[in-house]
DNA sequence: TAAGTAAAAGATGTATTTGTCTTTTAATTA
DNA sequence: TAATTAAAAGACAAATACATCTTTTACTTA
């Protein structure tokens, strides 16, 4: 459903969520070491949502990416948007052309409140919910183990 | 979550359950035609099946595809583990290499009673039920629009 | 203002998926 | 048994996803 670029792009905005912010910045050599992703994969990435506003960045010493205020408002959603596009979330899951409600392919009753379900969370839920939730339930974004303020 | 090459051959099960059986065979290039679908590739893939013991064959004049008695008897998982693995349905939905009942991501508790149900369906059902609810909802496998009892 | 640091940009490389083409093998039937 | 038909098999080609490397640009700070 998800390409791997956008799994490692959704991590990465969640814990640019929950260590960064305007004052607190972090380098994607260190991003992609605490998640454990390719690093200049992971920079394209991150470049990539820098030129659709959805991450912040600095050049320089003590540069690195971050979240501001703003950036911690936008969905889930607006990443997929941006790397994946949003038309697999519209296909129907058998690859029929037809299925609607009217047509169901066999699993359409299954799939399509599922979908319904996840698109909710997607779209109205924010980064930083997303990463309150992660930080109440201990969830961890990376088999690593990492400290976040460690030089 | 499935691969073209899956959707391709779940099709082509579902049309053949319903329009062959050991008297009545059809050949790929009628398949592809009537599914829409790339048709070397489709063969490259019902032979697959054919190794894997999910469809029939006979090669020469009126030779073609078809499911027996006992392939209709397959399910969609047997079909999934032969052309995609099974892998996908088991990792998380966000990619995290730790994400259990204990440990959930943000979807975890919207994914797993999705994934659960549509296995029960991908396991327990025959392609034989598949095609039969087909019949009954009026589904059609490809906007195409074909007689599969045509030459 | 020079040195150092880190992102930006662009070229390049690799693997997988998707798709095609050609030859061989097996079955049928005239 | 020769001609025909259709699958089987294997080599090949294209597109996409995944990933890396190198150079440039911008910012900081000593």
């Amino acid at each position: 459903m998800l390409s791997n670029a956008c799994k490692y792009t959704i991590r990465s905005m969640l814990y640019l969520a929950l260590y960064t912010d305007e004052t607190k910045k972090i380098g994607v050599k260190k991003i992609a070491e605490d998640l454990d992703t390719p690093q200049p994969f992971l920079a394209k990435l991150l470049q990539q949502l820098t030129r659709s506003k959805l991450v912040s960045s600095t050049k320089g010493p003590n540069g690195g990416f971050f979240l501001s205020k703003k950036n911690k408002e936008k969905s889930v959603w607006d990443i997929i948007k941006s790397i994946d596009g949003t038309e697999k979330f519209s296909q129907c899951f058998l690859g029929l052309s037809k299925c609607d409600d009217e047509n169901p392919c066999p699993v359409h009753s299954i799939v399509t409140p599922f979908k319904q379900r996840i698109l909710e969370d997607f779209r109205d839920k924010t980064i930083l919910q997303w990463a309150e939730e992660i930080k109440k339930s201990g969830t961890v974004l990376s088999l690593r183990d990492f400290d976040a303020f460690k030089e």
